[in-house]
DNA sequence: AGAATATGCAGGTAAATACCTGCATGTCAA
DNA sequence: TTGACATGCAGGTATTTACCTGCATATTCT
């Protein structure tokens, strides 16, 4: 499982919002993402390596262009393994807490 | 939103470890969960306090021992704002994506 | 061919991060 | 009270990270 790469990918705000971009708008280009970020290409283009890294963003290029895509595959993984499973428990560990502050 | 204290939280893989081991058991101490961790409790201090920030960790005092209780909260709020975004979208996405693979 | 456009690649830096050591404080139990 | 135990707090350091600048490569269009 590739889940520290996934999370780490979703540690930083600015490679969220380009998720949210490619969620808007599917399969834009480089420089159409970097329209909406306020830093240089070059740092946009790290960090679409990061996400393209954890297998959250698929490329294809298409002449001088390169196209991305959002692959929801592993961000659903990350939910089964990651959220259900507190979400499951969700009731009985607040229950637990609220015990413990009524002193037991 | 807090949304970025709580990836930035789920993203160091000791403390997804934290978080599964009070799964396990919630409530544990500071010392019981440094038992499983190979690290200086000063370290684990450090991480559990992230996942205080990010809200995912409550704790209690109860004498000389601090306990520690996993808030799911705030990682459900997560789900809600980001995967389920994306999960609603999981096919159209990546039809997309095969679209373009195919050469539009 | 030559200019404009889109992206790739190679460093360089300041800040954040994840560790650590050393010592202080507070609590329990004999 | 005194010793053992559980945690808190104050730095120190090496690595990672998120930016940047500068230049190279590849593609399209005239």
């Amino acid at each position: 499982m590739q889940a520290d790469d996934v999370f780490k990918a979703l540690g930083d705000p600015t490679r969220r919002r380009l998720l949210d971009l490619l969620c808007e708008q599917n399969g834009q280009t480089l420089g159409q993402l970097c329209e909406h970020l306020d830093m240089t290409r070059q740092s946009a283009t790290q960090h679409l390596g990061i996400l393209e890294a954890a297998n959250l963003v698929s490329t294809v290029r298409r002449g001088r262009e390169k196209l991305h895509f959002i692959n929801p595959v592993p961000l659903h993984e990350v939910y089964e393994r990651w959220v259900r499973k507190f979400e499951r428990q969700r009731l009985s560990l607040l229950h637990d807490l609220k015990k413990e502050l009524e002193g037991e």
